[in-house]
DNA sequence: GCGCTGACTTCAGCATACGCAAGTCAGATC
DNA sequence: GATCTGACTTGCGTATGCTGAAGTCAGCGC
């Protein structure tokens, strides 16, 4: 099976996966707000002082956001109080737990302050620290020189 | 074991290594940068010609990354050609890869163009595609519940 | 029907990111 | 010493992201 880094000029970056990924979370605060929203905030104003945006630029990540369907923007009362609106993670927006915890893994390595990581997140069942690992799907864990880049059916092949 | 999102209010989100972490990878470009140097790219047209950045954009992107020690500017030379630099991945940027990596699966699944995703990686030994996937120091695979928070030593409460 | 509150919106103003076009610069080839 | 080329830099103009301060709006409790 050919790899594709053999001979990158055969094939373009148009279709990427990657950047059309970055096109939705590519923003700084948007990740902020995922990485917020996956601790379970649901609120506006508990988003803002959470994530230390200002109103203005939240309001406008959220409404990208739910248009992106990361988000869905839910009706809900307290007894006692009038209706207002929560946002709720997707499905969508859920699966990006692998994104956030990879990025979180690499900040406490490479990052870290002094002090070591605010937070941890442990398998519930033995306690263990979860970390984003490459896998293989026959199981097989993945060590760094161990991967081929094949064409997938939607590659666009320069000639 | 408490569970920090149980009462989110007593901590606060300063020290985040999610946040850190985005202050240098935080742009599009960037990233995208980070998927290219993966795939084995190392010379400056290259990146612009592959990336689809301007050489302005580029060049000050390059200039960053290298300060961040994602990359490293390593002279060369070609027989009879001058001495050129190009860029190569430090250990730092190479272990970005589980997230790049979870970004493209992310893509892949939520994003994708009708014609299925354009690159695929698989295991070298085995041939089945690779996922960035959440797994816990014991070993064990991690569904969406099973996820405990809590306190690392770095993180700062409120009172 | 008035105040209160959470959830926004509106309005400057600034900083960064990017594009395009053109210019520079160093050194090997001729 | 003129030419060529890869690797940038400079100089614009535009778009997006953010901040801070102030204003709006929809009800529930009184």
């Amino acid at each position: 099976m050919e790899d594709l880094r053999d001979d990158r000029d055969s094939w373009t970056s148009e279709n990427c996966s990657v950047a059309r990924a970055m096109d939705i979370v590519g923003s700084r605060s948007t990740v902020l707000i995922m990485r917020e929203a996956l601790l379970g905030t649901r609120r506006f104003d508990d988003f803002v002082r959470r994530v230390g945006v200002g109103e203005p630029a939240m309001a406008a990540r959220l409404k990208e956001m739910v248009a992106a369907e990361l988000l869905e923007r839910i009706p809900y009362r307290e007894p006692g109080q009038r209706t207002r609106h929560e946002y709720q993670l997707t499905r969508k927006g859920r699966e990006l737990l692998p994104v956030i915890t990879a990025l979180r893994n690499w900040g406490d390595t490479w990052t870290a302050a002094d002090t070591g990581p605010s937070i941890v997140a442990t398998h519930h069942d033995c306690g263990e620290p979860i970390r984003a690992v490459l896998r293989c799907a026959a199981g097989h864990e993945i060590a760094d020189g161990d991967i081929d880049i094949i064409a997938g059916p939607g590659l666009v092949r320069r000639d």
